[in-house]
DNA sequence: CCTCCACCGGAAAGCCGGGTCA
DNA sequence: TGACCCGGCTTTCCGGTGGAGG
């Protein structure tokens, strides 16, 4: 027998789990009639050769804002080909392709460039992108996504990519930015911002009934008949809606509620399973977080999570983590860095950080460990780095309560 | 009301490893 | 090969500040 039969032939709860999946774009995609029908609008003077507005378009995560841009730039693009428009749309995502070098790079590449992953002046990849779009005359459609993630690296991309149609002679550029972010438009050049947002479209969140709609019309995609138990589905939208109205966090429930159902050989998803999926999630994701973390945040974050109810000030903490250097032969950054590195962690949820006054003892921020720290220990101490502080853990723990806190 | 602590956080510049080009 | 560019990570420098205690 075959060591793989075993797994081929029980999948009884999954049709197709890709379904599934956020990089899954669906045809249909239910409550968001009115956005595409506004997208729609807004850029079909493109099929006629006239530039559309620029459109900014803003909505919460999990609101169907990339599928749905996608979407409606999809059959652009197969309206433009069967009417022989040459509307072209161009999709980035900013959050990878994050400064104006790879903006430009990645929309040269579109029309057959090849442009060096580095290596030439920013200036010089533009000018291959208007050479590459000014060709023939076409109308270009960038779409943006995350583009909040450009204001601070690549804000020269937004500047040259709102100015860009003065400087091409038979073809037009317009621009789609999505962002799921508002405050991005306060770092930005007023001009930029408002070149940007000629038009807006605004996807709100979904409430609980829409999410079980979505979810429906991908279960009968993604699951064999009847493996749902009642109230499942109602169960991850309502979990879902309580964060604001996110599908992909829909999603994600019932798939990995499906998958831990499957892995305990239950031929039925069970409420139970989604409760369980609710904490596996969350653990999941954590872990992968302090994982991937550089190493000098894991030793200030190990330094942190060795005292779990301590609330720490910068300068104690960084007096820990030289410490914590020091054991283990590795050069220690300045107080400043860290400072930053704190910042990082408590932006990545893992660590809480507010900046207090206390007055004649000077300002400073009050850090605390946010999540459980002992699994938090658990994952740093995988790093074979780390591994030695786990012997010196009862040592480091006296040495640095009698000196620190002692006063 | 003023002072002054212990930092915060912006700006700029340096280093390093990736690369191109002539 | 050397001159040059990009981008990530750091260091250096430094002006700014909320509020307890005088």
């Amino acid at each position: 027998m075959n060591i793989f039969e075993d797994f081929l032939s029980k999948s009884q709860i999954f049709k197709n789990r890709d379904v599934l999946r956020h990089s899954y774009t669906p045809d249909h995609l239910p409550h968001r009639e009115e956005q595409i029908r506004q997208l729609a609008m807004l850029l079909s003077p493109a099929l006629r050769g006239e530039i559309p507005s620029n459109i900014f378009v803003y909505g919460k995560t999990g609101t169907g804002k990339t599928a749905t841009v996608k979407l409606v730039g999809k059959q652009l693009e197969e309206m433009s080909e069967r009417l022989k428009a040459n509307v072209y749309v161009h999709y980035i995502n900013c959050e990878i392709v994050d400064t104006a070098y790879r903006v430009f790079a990645s929309i040269a590449r579109r029309f057959g460039r090849s442009v060096p992953l580095t290596g030439w002046p920013t200036d010089q990849v533009y000018d291959e992108v208007k050479r590459a779009i000014d060709q023939k005359s076409i109308v270009l459609i960038v779409i943006l996504d995350e583009i909040d993630k450009l204001a601070k690296k690549g804000e020269e991309a937004l500047y040259s990519l709102t100015r860009i149609n003065s400087e091409l002679e038979k073809s037009k550029v317009s621009i789609i930015g999505i962002s799921n972010n508002l405050n991005f438009k306060d770092f930005l050049d007023a001009r930029i911002i408002s070149s940007l947002s000629e038009e807006e479209v605004v996807f709100p969140p979904y409430n609980a009934e829409q999410l079980v709609d979505i979810l429906k019309q991908r279960a009968i995609l993604a699951f064999n008949d009847g493996v749902l138990e009642d109230g499942v589905i109602e169960l991850c939208a309502a979990l879902a809606a309580q964060e604001h109205g996110d599908a992909r966090k829909a999603l994600d429930l019932l798939r990995v509620s499906a998958e831990i159902a499957e892995r305990e050989k239950d031929s039925v998803v069970r409420i139970e399973h989604v409760k369980k999926a609710v904490e596996k999630i969350e653990h999941d994701h954590i872990s992968e977080v302090i994982r991937t973390l550089p190493i000098h945040s894991k030793i200030l974050l190990y330094g942190i999570a060795l005292f779990p109810e301590k609330k720490f000030t910068t300068g104690e903490i960084y007096t820990i983590y030289k410490k914590l250097c020091a054991k283990i032969g590795i050069d220690a950054l300045t107080q400043r860095r860290i400072s930053d590195l704190i910042s990082e962690l408590d932006m990545l949820g893992i660590i809480n950080s507010i900046v207090i006054s206390k007055g004649r003892y000077g300002r400073t921020r009050e850090i605390k460990i946010d999540t459980n720290a002992d699994m938090i220990k658990k994952i740093l101490e995988e790093d074979y780095r780390l591994e030695s502080l786990k012997r010196f853990e009862k040592e480091l723990k006296n040495l640095v309560s009698l000196e620190t806190f002692e006063s």
